[in-house]
DNA sequence: GCTAGAATAT
DNA sequence: AATATTCTAG
């Protein structure tokens, strides 16, 4: 009767940042501000109490995490002068039907505006112009792995991005910091001898690809990676030290996160005529259960 | 048509 | 500064 409460202790660092299931933030309300929402006459408040909203954002939304300007809007913010404001507006302002899709379009006619009052409800995370990702460390440190493991070479946002297994995770959120990253690994290597600006924040604390890794062993059956790693002094960012360090390798595939949220997956499904492709690692008989992102306490203090 | 990568934009 | 979005090329 106790073997549920028991997860596992090897949670190792995967768990690290991950956000239980109280965690994550119940998003699912309005990312229109009230006052811009009645500016706009949109959206003329169903009788959906917040206790619903959040009942219903667990039980089925995956619990996007939007970026705390989004909870300051929600927490109402009258014109101020943040940006906050204005980066809310502009997420909230988006009818968004389609993360991927609805690019560039003006739909001159039939603007269906939907806001967020029921129609996406239904969506089950489908539509939703997802909120700005946040690389948290711990994310990071998923993302520097993954490319370690793969080696600067094979280090494409796509397969990335798929090692990472992390839910509402996009190509282009991955492309956009492996620029980022690229960029200080060069500045890097070109100063051979360190010297981590303190522009580096994140990338400070990460060790950098060595290169000497791997490239091709996408086919290799060596399984059995017994890259133990020695010293497990994970569990131990609580607080306020971020720390971390290099000393350890990168296992293979990625482990799946002992979540202990059973339920999340909904569309996000591959089911889009990808099968296997390059990421095709040894033979995986196992779905991984993706994992969420952000939704954890961002401290960095040195 | 898709993706990676660079160039811009917010 | 950090991310997102757009643009270009393979």
């Amino acid at each position: 009767m106790s073997e549920e409460a028991k997860i596992d202790d090897s949670v190792s660092d995967w768990e690290d940042g991950l956000p239980s299931a109280e965690d994550l933030t119940p998003l699912s309300q309005c990312l229109i501000p009230l006052e811009l929402a009645s500016a706009f006459r949109i959206s003329p408040d169903p009788p959906r109490t917040a206790v619903d909203v959040t009942r219903a954002s667990r039980t089925t939304l995956s619990s996007l995490r939007i970026s705390s300007s989004a909870a300051a809007a929600a927490n109402f913010k009258p014109f101020g002068d943040d940006q906050a404001m204005a980066a809310a507006a502009d997420e909230g302002a988006d009818e968004g039907s389609d993360p991927k899709k609805t690019r560039r379009a003006d739909s001159p006619d039939d603007p269906t505006v939907d806001n967020c009052t029921d129609d996406q409800s239904t969506a089950t995370a489908k539509a939703l112009k997802r909120p700005r990702l946040v690389w948290t460390p711990q994310l990071h440190k998923r993302f520097v792995d993954v490319v370690a493991h793969l080696g600067l070479k094979n280090a494409v946002p796509k397969t990335i991005m798929q090692l990472m297994n992390v839910e509402g995770l996009t190509r282009e959120n991955v492309a956009s910091h492996l620029q980022k990253y690229r960029l200080y690994v060069k500045r890097m290597q070109g100063l051979s001898n360190e010297g981590p600006s303190p522009s580096d924040h994140l990338f400070a604390s990460t060790p950098l690809p060595t290169q000497s890794f791997n490239e091709s062993s996408s086919a290799g059956p060596s399984h059995g990676n017994g890259i133990a790693n020695g010293s497990h002094s994970s569990v131990g960012n609580n607080g306020s030290s971020a720390n971390n360090h290099m000393g350890m390798s990168i296992p293979m595939p990625y482990p799946p996160p002992p979540q202990i949220v059973p339920m999340q997956m909904m569309g996000m499904a591959h089911g889009h005529g990808y099968h296997g492709y390059e990421a095709a690692h040894s033979h995986h008989s196992h779905h991984y259960q993706q994992q969420q992102y952000g939704s954890m306490m961002q401290q960095q203090r040195d």
